[in-house]
RNA sequence: GCGCCCGUAGCUCAGUUGGAUAGAGCGGGAGACUUCUAAUCUCUAGGUCGGGGGUUCGAAUCCCUCCGGGCGUGCCA
């Protein structure tokens, strides 16, 4: 078993800065404000400043590269009509973008639209081939941010919700280190409390029961045959002589025997998706009192609270006034009978993460815990660290098999664990389904679909583009396009393509194969951008639609141009534009914890 | 009752800061393998963005209201 301590992390520090936007935007927004500035120093422009400008992406591409909404936005402050705006900061933008813009177009109600340059376009391929790893990437914000997910009891196997979550907050985490921020992976382990205490009666009872001895099963124990498994083994390991100790004894020590197996069995599944935490923190340590009777973090974190004001007692429980930070009502720490709440712990395990230095806490919570979110905010607050705290609403997961929804009560322990459905689909379709939808939206999981390997099934589309650019480098490099023994890396560093090449590239326009490259080219050139979007609003879903995007430009491409032909100057271009789609297709996956093959 | 989330094509869902003719996959219809993997591609049909008001040059997106669905609303964990 693991370290079962809230440890300290390593620390980190790094300079501070937020991750940097797509180049070419940056510039574009640029000289689009100095030639509004233009325009208005010399009076063309009747305006009191310049408005603030933000290229967007067309969605449709016949509108260009980028565009400008900036001639609608200051018609009405500058007294003309939006397209005669539009013409003036046109008539700017030609002159300005010459070298690096085909056309500065005016289009419907007064859009400005930029096509770019040919070789502008093409940069890309050598961009991505040339950054490696660190395409896409945002610069080292030097922030520390924790992301606490999963948290799953461990008094049995986890449902299929949890698996959810488990890749939203591994994925999350990949994001955000990516886009330059320190993250650590950290799983709550709840293993005080009156649960624990049911899971051992309940082992207890089914231990008891294999031993031959009439028993009553608790009313309120827990029903799974996992119970009656792990009281089977440690029948074996340990005999019969326990059904003779006392109740409290023998539940004691069962406890602390199946909490344990669970315990790992949690940690082999998670592994086994790919889903490793870098800290397991225990609720015990929470409860537990210091060296010579100190108080516990428990007491001191209602302490702290106390000191800040916050803290009055009321019919002999202890309470917070949550109301102060807008919560709908106050919450109690502990409780009239000296026990401390579920949410007292929660305080003070918030109080450890803040004092362990993070500057951004982000718990993902089941959607059966949003009612909690209030108080939470409300204490982090409080403690003085308000805004410091994101909680994600992980919605829940409803199974299908064959169109029919799969029923489980929880009642009789009837249930699909996670672990069932990823025996049965696997990590890589079971991350990408879960992933696949946004966070705030039930997911509909078909375990039929996620199985079938086929086109219907998304996972394996995108993982078949991969798969196949590494077909073609291995043909490239002359061996047969089935042997695994190439090493499709080294085949692809040998690739060169200079700035002649890579401009045969959509030189074609119009064609089936000039588009194509094109396209491909374009939806390659938005990958860094998706990536910090994905970062600011914490969605992974936003890379799963992005990669569907770039494998169907790219198995386009596939189609209409033959890759390795005679023409040593197209097929450099032609391999280069494949390989950037590669490292990318595979940096996509990567974020979302999925594997790219290089073999179907 | 109150709070949060949601309602977009037959189905499952995207839709960034309010932008142009609202997109994709599946399903329906019609096609394409002598090729680097057809696990692919091409074409086609399909919409009152739940209803109604408002804000504005412009609304699926913002505001109000109504309808429908999910979850929450413990001195439980």
């Amino acid at each position: 078993m693991p370290p079962l301590t809230g440890q300290r992390y390593p620390e980190c520090s790094v300079p501070t800065r937020l991750p940097e936007e797509s180049r070419v935007r940056d510039t574009l927004n640029a000289v689009i404000a100095e030639a509004l500035q233009a325009a208005i120093a010399d009076g063309r422009l009747p305006l009191p400043e310049a408005p603030a400008v933000a290229v967007e992406r067309p969605r449709d591409p016949s509108h260009g590269d980028w565009a400008t909404n900036i001639a609608l936005v200051s018609a009405k402050a500058a007294g003309m009509p939006p397209r005669q705006v539009a013409e003036i900061v046109a008539a700017e933008l030609r002159e300005r973008l010459a070298e690096v813009a085909d056309a500065v177009e005016i289009a419907g109600p007064g859009f400005i639209n930029i096509r770019l340059r040919r070789g502008v376009l093409a940069d890309v391929v050598s961009r991505v081939r040339a950054e490696g790893d660190a395409h896409g990437a945002g610069e080292r914000t030097g922030s520390r941010v924790q992301v606490e997910f999963v948290s799953a009891n461990p008094v049995g196997p986890m449902h299929v919700g949890h698996g959810r979550w488990a890749a939203l907050g591994d994925s999350i985490a990949r994001i955000l280190e990516h886009a330059g921020d320190d993250v650590q992976r950290e799983f709550y382990v709840n293993d005080a409390g009156v649960q624990m205490d049911i899971f051992a009666a309940s082992v207890s009872a089914r231990y008891l029961e294999l031993t031959g001895r009439e028993v009553e099963f608790p009313e309120d124990g827990y029903r799974g045959a996992y119970i009656t498994e792990i009281a089977r083994e440690i029948l074996a390991d340990e005999g019969e002589s326990w059904a003779d100790a006392t109740a409290d004894a023998r539940e004691a020590h069962f406890k602390e025997k199946a909490y344990a197996q669970v315990l790992a069995h949690l940690q082999h599944v998670l592994h086994g998706m790919g889903v490793d935490f870098d800290v397991w923190f225990s609720e015990r340590t929470l409860h537990a009192s210091g060296d010579r009777g100190a108080p516990s973090a428990i007491e001191r974190g209602i302490e702290r609270l106390r000191e800040a004001g916050h803290v009055f007692e009321h019919e002999g429980a202890v309470w917070f006034r949550s109301t102060a930070f807008g919560d709908d009502k106050d919450r109690v720490l502990k409780k009239a009978d000296g026990s401390y709440t579920y949410f007292a712990a929660d305080v003070a395990y918030h109080a450890d993460k803040y004092d362990r230095g993070f500057d951004l806490v982000i718990d993902i919570w089941g959607a059966d815990h949003h009612g909690y979110v209030k108080r939470m905010e409300s204490a982090v607050a409080a403690l003085g660290h308000p805004g410091k705290l994101e909680v994600i609403i992980g919605q829940l997961v409803n199974l299908f098999r064959n169109g029919e929804v799969v029923r489980m009560s929880k009642r009789t322990g009837e249930m699909v664990t996670f672990e069932d459905l990823l025996d049965e689909v696997g990590a890589d379709a079971a991350r990408y389904f879960f992933l696949r939808r946004s966070t705030d939206q039930p997911l509909d999981f078909d375990i039929g679909l996620a199985k079938q390997r086929s086109a219907d099934n998304p996972v394996y589309y995108v993982q078949y583009a991969h798969a196949r650019i590494c077909s073609i480098l291995r043909k490239a490099s002359g061996a047969d396009t089935a042997d695994e023994s190439v090493d499709v890396a080294a085949v692809a560093s040998r690739i060169a393509a200079d700035e002649a090449a890579l401009a045969l590239l959509g030189s074609e326009p119009g064609t089936l194969a000039g588009e194509a490259e094109l396209g491909l080219l374009r939806k390659l050139a938005e990958f860094p951008e998706i990536v910090a979007v994905a970062a600011r609003q914490r969605a992974p879903h936003k890379l799963t639609t992005y990669a569907e995007d770039l494998a169907s430009a790219f198995h386009q491409f596939y189609t209409h141009c033959q890759v390795v032909v005679d023409d040593p100057q197209l097929r450099s271009a032609r391999l280069a534009l494949a390989d950037a789609s590669r490292l990318v297709l595979a940096r996509a996956l990567g974020l979302l914890g999925v594997s790219a093959p290089q073999r179907m």
